[in-house]
DNA sequence: ATGTTTGTACGAAACTATTCGTAGACAGAT
DNA sequence: ATCTGTCTACGAATAGTTTCGTACAAACAT
């Protein structure tokens, strides 16, 4: 159910990029990293076994569809996320995050809105 | 360098409590899951390989110390979940926490307090 | 038709994390 | 002295992740 990192990294090319070969997703994961071939390939059946991906094989090279969205996916990790480095605070969480890492003015508006709308 | 989760629970318990003997760890992770006495002492002792914990064996029953801050060892955390999660988008990760999770009037009066001083 | 490229499938190695059993040291009680 | 309880140390089983080598099938080019 929970994504592992190299796991993450194959959801995000397909999440952006939409249906994928493994060849498609080895060149993209390529440009960042060493990764072989086989290795994404490896990756991505096992992710269609736990249902992460689900796949066309109609072509000789397969099409992996993401059969999880990338909001849903989010929301569990950050739920996991707070609970174990955070122990559930997850004001905490927003706070640390907004002093160390430096958001441009629009997103910190766009926050503020939020903020205001809560 | 980055904790495990299981490293983490420990470390929230000496955080929260000071430096403490293996004992009194094990007591604390009991409460809430089953975990036997020799797992928490062989986490504790790898922890202190690592360089996670500090000890201090004058006694029979060492005493187990903090080496890693709370705040630094969350920063690193945060920092890795952002770029794995959410491929450095920090905002992303904020409006995520925010629109999902409910954080008190005080919290969010803080939160927007630190927002203004951005 | 044969060799090259491109793909999938399978299995195993290397590594890490988690778990606990067993052994032995040591202190305190009888 | 010996038994009991508490502690550390050690090693090994298990499970999951990541990696890739090897094998084999299919398409394509010559």
């Amino acid at each position: 159910m929970k994504p592992t990192d190299a796991e993450l990294e194959i959801l995000h090319v397909i999440w952006a990029n939409g249906p994928s070969t493994v060849r498609q997703v080895h060149d993209r994961l390529s440009q960042h990293r060493d990764i072989g071939y086989t290795t994404a390939l490896k990756l991505m059946q096992i992710m269609h076994e736990k249902g992460l991906l689900t796949r066309d094989a109609e072509n000789k090279s397969h099409l992996y569809i993401a059969a999880v969205s990338e909001e849903a996916t989010q929301r569990g990790l950050v739920d996991r996320f707070i609970d174990t480095a955070f122990r559930g605070s997850s004001s905490k969480l927003v706070m640390q995050v907004l002093g160390q890492h430096k958001a441009s003015r629009d997103e910190l508006d766009e926050i503020k809105r939020l903020l205001d709308s809560l």
